[in-house]
DNA sequence: AAGCCGGGGGG
DNA sequence: CCCCCAGGCTT
């Protein structure tokens, strides 16, 4: 892939994603400044978890705990009831963690790069990437299931999924630049969550069907990752 | 590299 | 009813 075509694909799924794209309570319109605090909030409770289930906890806390302050200043204890219901408990403890990290040690600032929110506990590689592109502006490229389903189908990418990810990073890199990457992480994870599904993708509706290698090669139906590790394409059934 | 952690929704 | 998810941490 050329730079000139990632560039393009690039603007296809922009526009695909202001035209598409939901109003989800941590968005902010392109002309407003996002809240890192709410980001921060919105990636930690999404790991593992549906937006559905999300949203109304999301709403809670933030109108609990409008500030990173307020919610280090909380007890645990409320923060785990509050948390209750959705699952992963550890990430409750890391996330009230974190809260006491960055309000007392850091004047209440989320670290503005990938590798200092790297750094925060309950934060690993996708969620630091995810906040610096969207909270920061960073030109870094998350990569979740999500993500590497739609690029693995892009690229008809096959074999060990340790093989294939460092493929994905790379793939992932020559997408990443400066020109709206929060938005541009956002809309890549639109379209794998509403388009590029594992089961039934809709690739009449998709802003890079024409250049979806999976799609040209008749295997876009369905999607596995095999317990050893494999990825492969399932043949669309003759019907 | 593998196991573990929760719960809900979609097929 | 099974599968899988806007992952990260520990061993």
């Amino acid at each position: 892939m050329t730079p000139a075509s990632a560039a393009r694909l690039r603007r296809r799924l922009l526009a695909w994603y202001d035209g598409n794209g939901r109003d989800l309570p941590w968005r902010v319109s392109t002309d407003a400044t996002p809240d890192p605090y709410r980001i921060w909030i919105s990636e930690i409770m999404q790991q593992q978890t549906t937006v559905a289930a999300v949203t109304p906890y999301f709403e809670r806390f933030v109108g609990r705990w409008p500030t990173v302050q307020a919610l280090a200043a909380a007890q645990l204890d409320d923060v785990l009831v509050a948390w209750q219901g959705l699952g992963y408990y550890a990430r409750a403890r890391n996330f009230h963690k974190t809260a006491r990290i960055v309000a007392t040690e850091r004047d209440g600032r989320f670290p503005d790069t990938v590798e200092g929110l790297r750094e925060l506990p309950g934060v690993g590689a996708y969620t630091a990437a995810a906040i610096g592109a969207i909270a920061f502006e960073r030109p870094a490229v998350a990569i979740d299931a999500n993500v590497r389903l739609v690029l693995a189908r892009m690229f008809a990418l096959y074999g060990p999924l340790a093989a294939t990810d460092s493929r994905l990073v790379e793939i992932a890199e020559r997408f990443a630049a400066p020109d709206r990457p929060g938005d541009f992480i956002q809309a890549l994870m639109e379209l794998g969550e509403t388009l590029c599904s594992r089961r039934a993708p809709n690739c009449e509706a998709c802003p890079w069907r024409a250049a979806c290698e999976a799609r040209r090669l008749g295997r876009q139906e369905s999607y596995r990752e095999r317990a050893d590790g494999a990825i492969f394409f399932r043949r669309r059934p003759e019907s």
